[in-house]
Order: structure tokens, then C-alpha cells, then sequence
DNA sequence: CCGATTTGACCTTG
DNA sequence: CAAGGTCAAATCGG
């Protein structure tokens, strides 16, 4: 653990001393060497990771990084901030509800989902849920691989099943459809399109929809250890951190994107896409709003319970998978930009 | 054989 | 009616 703390320290201190010089010092090679002192840290620490989530080394170092200094802090707020929501695609709802009927058959599974998305479905209703799932979304951008198949998807860690693909309008790159692999076994919503930015083919731009659920279930395959019931779970526990198949994966998992963030209540959010950390973090740490398609974390209801769940392999995880809306350079350094924002609509 | 992907058709919404 | 989103049959691949 001590490794790891001064491997993340030394990580932020470069982060600092590059943002402080930025120009005497090649960007490239600076990048470079922090990405490779936070490889190491998040290496180490997949190693070390205790099997009792939630508990131990995570919060540990994460306190510890926290409370480093104000720079520390603002690198923290920075990475953290963004996925401490809900519906991060990275980290799973995390709430202790019954298990969902497994047992169902995949009708009766869908049959839950018909009830409100059928076609028959009065329209007051479907505009409703419409404008609750407009809340439940959020974009990201991530960039794709800079080698190997540019046309696989960016890795989350989660499984998903391709249902669609479309041209979009005025896009030079059509948009995939994606559902959560146990989207029928475990009922799990979650969704996500996937598109390539027209003016960068090297950035996806991807929208998630609805939280996962399939790591709710105690007899989901990812099912996660219960702990305390307001604390973060990790992703490696189902289909995330799958091993490699594509040659994307080892070192180019960090390249995407784990935001988790999680939406406003009703009016809670602003229309301003780019919040800046701190103001996330207000925000997000707002009562959840009373979503019913999930809520895991209402019960999560401060950022401290969930940072202090996050294991350290997170934190390094989203070191190198995610920015933040501000303008920092750390953006611009790990290449993946992160317009996390919500889709909003005005209030019709 | 089973699960994932592809792809044209269909549905919904504005 | 056009565009976005989803379905589902056909196909692919392990």
C-alpha cells in the first residue's frame, strides 16, 4: 500500500509539476511518465486489492491522496468526481434489493420493461418516461484506440450486445446500439450508443442510458459482496475487467471512460454541460432523484460514503479513463476527453 | 449449439 | 414525413 500511495503521489506531482510547466517540458514526455507511474500504482494495486470490497486499502489511499494537499485534492475532485454518481457504466447501482426474478422467462423479463415502453403505451405516459430517461443519460467522450481495430467500441468494462446500428443525419459515422449482455437474465436496462465524432474519428462519442442492474441480483454474475449497502462496488466483479480479447484491453482500457455520475432531481441540474468539479460534486451529491427505473444509490447519498468505498484500482482506473468538464490539462494529457454532461431538455 | 453481430424493416416522436 | 431507436431474422463464429 505504501508503494501505491507514493506511486500516486509521485503521479500527482508530476500532474502538478506539468501543469506548472507547461512549456518547458516536452507535454508528450511528461504524459508519459505519469501515465506511467498511475499504471503502476493501478497495477499494484489490482494486486493488492482486498477481496472485501469497500473496506480497506481503497479508501485508504484515497482518504490519504485527499488529504495531501490542495492539489491532491483538485487532481481528486478532477478524476473522482465525475463517476461518483449513479449511473455510471463503470461501477454497477449499488443498492441491497432483492434479487430479481431470474427465474422468469425472458417474456416475463421483458414483460417489466413493456409495461412502460410498449407501443401500446398511453403517450402521456411515454412522455413521461421519456423525460425521465432524457435525465437518466449522459454522454461522454472517449478516445478510441490509436491502433488495433479503431472500429471496436471503447472498453467500460461491461459486456454489451450490439442491437443496432443507424446512420445518423448529417454524421459521417454511423451510431451502434448497445444493450447490457444480461439485459434479459437480470432485467438490467442499461444501454449505450456509441459514435464516432465527426471532426475526430479517434473520439467516440458515447451516451449511456439507464443504470446496470445486472449487478444487483445476487445470483448475477456479478453479483458484488454487500457492504454496508451505501458503498461502492467495484466493476471487476461481472464483465468488467474481462481479460483482454481484442488487444484493446491491457493497455488500452484506460483509454475509456469511467464516468459515474448521477442525475439531478427534478430541476436539480443545470443546463451548463461544463461544471467544474466542485460544482459536481454538489450536485451530485443532491439527493438522488426518485427515479424509479433505479435508485440504487439514494442511499449513497454523500460523495464521501461512495470515495470512501472506491477502491484504489478505481481511482487509478479513472485517472487514466476520465477528465473532468473543467478546462484542466489533465484532459488534454490522458487524451480522453470527458463532455460528461447530462442530456437535458427543457421542461416541456 | 449457443450467443453475438449484422441489417433491413418497423415503430415512435417531433 | 423524416430521423432516431428498436426489433428480429439471418448470419457468423467460437
Amino acid at each position: 500500500m505504501t508503494i501505491i500511495r507514493r506511486l500516486i503521489q509521485h503521479g500527482i506531482e508530476l500532474a502538478k509539476d506539468l501543469e506548472v510547466n507547461l512549456g518547458n517540458r516536452s507535454i508528450s514526455q511528461a504524459c508519459e511518465e505519469i501515465i506511467r507511474v498511475f499504471s503502476r500504482a493501478r497495477e499494484r494495486s489490482l494486486l493488492q486489492r482486498p477481496p472485501a470490497a469497500g473496506s480497506g486499502g481503497g479508501s485508504n489511499v484515497q482518504s490519504w491522496v485527499m488529504s495531501t494537499d490542495t492539489a491532491g485534492q483538485a487532481v481528486l475532485d478532477l478524476l473522482f468526481l465525475p463517476r461518483v454518481g449513479e449511473q455510471t457504466p463503470a461501477v454497477g447501482p449499488r443498492r441491497s434489493t432483492p434479487p430479481l426474478p431470474v427465474g422468469g422467462s425472458p417474456s416475463a423479463v421483458r414483460d417489466v420493461d413493456v409495461s412502460e415502453s410498449s407501443r401500446g403505451l398511453s403517450s402521456s405516459l411515454q412522455s413521461q418516461r421519456r423525460r425521465r430517461e432524457e435525465k437518466e443519460r449522459f454522454t461522454v467522450n472517449v478516445a478510441a484506440p490509436q491502433m488495433g481495430n479503431l472500429d471496436l467500441p471503447p472498453d467500460d468494462g461491461y459486456t454489451w450486445r450490439k442491437y443496432g446500428q443507424k446512420d445518423i443525419l448529417g454524421s459521417s459515422f454511423p451510431r451502434a446500439y448497445y444493450r447490457c449482455t444480461h439485459q434479459r437474465l437480470y432485467d438490467c436496462p442499461a444501454k449505450k450508443q456509441v459514435q464516432r465524432v465527426d471532426d475526430n474519428p479517434y473520439i467516440f462519442k458515447v451516451t449511456y442510458r439507464y443504470r446496470h442492474t445486472c449487478h444487483m441480483s445476487a445470483t448475477a454474475p456479478s453479483a458484488p459482496p454487500a457492504v454496508g449497502g451505501a458503498l461502492l462496488q467495484h466493476q471487476s466483479t461481472t464483465t468488467a475487467r474481462q481479460p483482454p480479447h481484442d488487444g484493446r484491453s491491457s493497455g488500452g482500457s484506460w483509454l475509456t471512460m469511467n464516468i459515474k455520475t448521477r442525475p439531478s432531481p427534478e430541476g436539480g441540474s443545470t443546463s451548463n454541460n461544463t461544471m467544474l468539479p466542485h460544482q459536481m460534486h454538489r450536485d451530485y451529491a443532491a439527493p438522488a432523484a426518485s427515479s424509479d427505473a433505479a435508485g440504487p444509490s439514494t442511499t449513497a447519498g454523500t460523495m464521501d460514503v461512495d470515495f470512501g468505498g472506491q477502491p484504489v484500482v478505481d481511482m487509478a482506473d479513472v485517472m487514466f479513463n476520465s477528465g473532468s468538464s473543467s478546462e484542466h490539462s489533465i484532459d488534454f494529457i490522458f487524451h480522453t476527453i470527458h463532455t460528461s454532461k447530462y442530456e437535458q431538455r427543457e421542461n416541456n
